[in-house]
DNA sequence: GACTGAGACGTTATAATATTACACCCGTGA
DNA sequence: TCACGGGTGTAATATTATAACGTCTCAGTC
């Protein structure tokens, strides 16, 4: 591995912004680098610590405005049923992403796709779906 | 209070507690009422402010612990996303469900049944799923 | 009856998560 | 110049959830 300064998702992250001609200022994007870092969920607080050695004092605003331009951009994905947020390191506009997270060791990792639902409600259009799977991954397993 | 005036949803709740040996307190009893009443999801602090009428006045770890016993027994869902509770007509002991929630009418629909995730991580052990999709009933479309 | 342990509940306080509201700055274009 | 919008700073508050500890009651037991 190289030590570049720029990670290829911090990259991939660049790119996308140009082509949505979205700004991925210096908070946005030292948010997006401490998710990615990360080898779990990040809670928003612990943003908010880690930001606070920065410029400016960092309050719970600016950490949530950032994960909000993220998330929207899909860049990061909120585990809801943690409260927490993690790095996406695929690229995908829009749609679920299915989220598998160890209990043991905290990592998650993601499944693209439509989540499918076996079986729709008649009449019923699905615009967002959550979908997280908690249980023990292959390397906690033995 | 005739046990003939509760609802099948609430019989089949005391049903449930005697066959496991548990007690379906009348504070337990109330906030399942409550949860099944509502046309939608409910908030914790929904449910205390409903409580508070009642005999002492409520306080938050009251209706957070009749909540804790009633997911465990799978009489309501947390709609993790939405940090809201539904209760649950179906039976079931354990397992997940799949939530539908209208976004417009605040209305959740409930299917049973394995999501059954399309691509599991080789090794993962799935334990807990958590699936809710967002979007538009049949009825609010039209 | 007295002792004891477990479970449910009451109460206080606090932790953890998230949003509102308003002010300021700065770059862009009329 | 001016207005405007996006991004940010800041203070305050709202919302969601838990910790910690005491009390009560009911069984089971001595
Ligand atoms: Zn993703
Ligand atoms: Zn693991
Ligand atoms: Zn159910
Ligand atoms: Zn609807």
């Amino acid at each position: 591995m190289s030590r570049d300064s720029t990670s290829p998702a911090l990259h991939a992250a660049e790119t996308l912004c140009d082509e949505k001609g979205e700004r991925l200022t210096p908070i946005r994007r030292r948010v997006l680098e401490l998710v990615l870092e990360a080898d779990g969920p990040v809670k928003a607080y612990d943003l908010l610590e880690a930001l606070k050695p920065g410029p400016g004092s960092a309050k719970p605003p600016t950490v949530y405005r950032a994960l909000e331009f993220l998330l929207g951009l899909g860049l990061v994905h909120k585990v809801e049923a943690l409260n927490a947020y993690v790095g996406c390191s695929h690229s995908h506009d829009t749609g679920g992403a299915e989220l598998f997270i160890c209990s043991d060791c905290g990592s998650v990792q993601e499944c693209h796709g439509a989540p499918a639902s076996t079986q729709t409600p008649d009449g019923f259009i699905i615009e967002r779906s959550v979908v997280e799977h908690f249980g023990h991954c292959g390397n906690c397993r033995s």
